[in-house]
DNA sequence: GCGCTTCGTCGAAGCGCTTCGATGAAGATA
DNA sequence: TATCTTCATCGAAGCGCTTCGACGAAGCGC
């Protein structure tokens, strides 16, 4: 591997002028740069990362904290984190995995100490997240996907959790429906602080209640087996429910399950729409699932963004970001069956 | 940030004798360590990463070259990231990823040139790869996930495909089954030489045909619309088949729901059977797949505990690992029914 | 023709660490 | 007691780069 002064000295020129002819940080003349240039090909000279960073104080290396790539099934995860890395990639900048968990802040600051990342990008943050009071404590640029309780003066993108209930609600009410259930990720999730669990949550109780509905909700553990017994517990709670709204994609299944085994079929008698799912994932089931995807790979990049916008001019404020999920049709959504029950309605 | 002459003054001692308390590569006396320990407590001091990086000509990086973090659906990709981040994590190591595909090695060997990691993951890796090549001329310590054509003189950690497909079809024929067919991924991933691909085709001709069986095999897009269309087909070329091994996870939702379209019960007239499918896939299905999933967390373990052997000596050799899939029961196998047309057999 | 600015380049310091050779103080040996 | 080791520690060099101050050579106005 060929160092500067390999280069200096091929080019007949002093250490400095190299670097000046590769950054461009003070004038240096066009046919000097040339020869630098040239040499510089002839040796096949690429500066070191390390000694770079050294000398700049600057890594351009960002670290992703992630516990989890992939919740299962789902695509979104993994999908953020090659996003994020292409990103970054193409600004320049390397993507490290910090494999750490929210009990876990003790570390991240270790690592944080040791200098490797200008910059930390936070996965599946919860409401209250250690690992953020650690990051600011450390003074160190970050940016959170998925957002702590208060959020005023802390960076973040997510997902828009409420406008995506919002709409669709919104999209099953135009169809008719009034009695809607929904069905949640795992218990656990919701007393974790789980942002996703907990807002969609929040929001269904609200959009519903605006609307004078009633708002069923149900938490589920992430398997089909357990989206059946869900189900079941749904029926029964409302014999007459005509849709159901799910966020929790590996439940789905076991939801279609239910309601195929009992000869309720999708549409025509329930509807299901899935909310906040990975790309796709619709087309497993049968009838193929209507969803709002989550825009994962929008997420990661412009998480990314935000991030180096940060390092590069902290003074810039950049405001939080939410990202709505996207509609995906497919053909488990339909228009209400008219219930007996609902007879007396205004026209 | 603290840096080690800091503490060398606040312990009153040279800088060198808090690197050697810090690292033990010479004596130091128990009374002096415990003053710089202490100290370095006091001050929260955290090595420089990059500074010792410079030194020690090792950034106790990694990188890991992926192309894609999911394909679709399945975890597999994401759970080999995981592993191998949690694995490089506890051993001391970072990872970084590089998200490049095969045709783009000239930016991996730029990458590399600038000594950002000390041993390079590679994943996806066709039988034929350009990254492979760069990587062997610039001597950076590697070992891939998967196999180039050959292998002898190459580090890899792969799935043993040969030995889940002679053990899947062993368990098939052990339940009576004769006719089995297999759906594997796409055409393009064929003839692009992606290894699973390649080397599970060539096992079930080969598995097939020594025990006398005919061969019956497809190429299928990594999607359900396109598994119906194929089981269509194989059940067109063979309507008496009993049994469809899959390597296709996403076109295995098709193929449930053409086998059932036509009546026919899983796994009552057909047996259905995933290989190299990611953990959990399986139970999404109704009824359960039976699967053998790809060990992919034991392969990510793996491959980072070859690379870094590698690293701290590389003259010991470490031999190339294949670990079979694991099988997974579910409920879509089953013994295979009694052909009319089969009735001439011997007891 | 003089001083003044501008331009292009150089040398050296420094980023925070590791590591090698040297050194002085004990302790062991004769 | 003089000599040789051993042990613990120090100082300095060096890893490969950036960046600051300096300096000579042009170019400028008057």
């Amino acid at each position: 591997m060929p160092t500067i002064s390999d280069v200096a000295r091929h080019a007949g020129v002093s250490v400095s002028t190299v670097s000046y002819a590769l950054s461009g940080s003070r004038p240096i003349s066009a046919e000097t740069r040339e020869r630098v240039l040239a040499s510089m090909k002839l040796l096949g000279y690429h500066p070191n990362a390390m000694a770079r960073s050294l000398a700049t104080r600057r890594s351009r290396v960002i670290a992703m904290i992630y516990p989890e790539v992939d919740r299962g099934l789902g695509g979104t995860g993994g999908e953020f984190v090659r996003a994020s890395a292409e990103r970054a990639r193409e600004l320049g900048y390397q993507l490290v995995l910090w494999p750490f968990r929210a009990e876990e802040a003790r570390q991240v600051r270790n690592l944080v100490r040791q200098g490797t990342a200008d910059g930390v990008l936070v996965m599946e943050v919860l409401l209250d997240d250690e690992r953020i009071d650690v990051l600011e404590e450390a003074g160190i640029p970050y940016t959170m996907i998925g957002r702590t309780r208060d959020v005023t003066s802390r960076h973040s993108v997510d997902i828009d959790f409420e406008a995506t209930v919002e709409a669709t609600i919104e999209h099953l009410v135009g169809l008719g429906h009034r009695r809607i259930a929904f069905v949640n990720h795992s218990r656990e999730s919701l007393e974790a602080g789980y942002g996703p669990t907990v807002r969609v949550a929040a929001a269904f109780d609200r959009v519903m209640s605006e609307r004078g509905l009633r708002p069923l909700a149900r938490t589920c553990s992430d398997s089909p087996l357990d989206g059946r017994a869900v189900m079941g517990d749904l029926l029964a709670a409302d014999p007459h429910l005509t849709a159901v709204v799910t966020m929790n994609e590996l439940a789905t299944f076991g939801v279609f399950a239910e309601l195929q085994r009992r000869g309720l079929a999708i549409p025509a008698d329930v509807s299901v729409m899935g909310i906040v799912s990975s790309p796709g994932v619709g087309t497993l089931s049968n009838p193929q699932l209507t969803t709002m995807h989550s825009p994962g790979a929008e997420l990661g990049r412009l998480a990314v963004d935000r991030l180096l916008t940060q390092l590069d001019d902290s003074s810039r404020p950049v405001p939080n970001l939410l990202i709505p999920c996207v509609f995906e049709p497919g053909l488990s959504v339909g228009p209400a069956r008219t219930e007996p029950d609902d007879a007396p309605q205004r026209p």
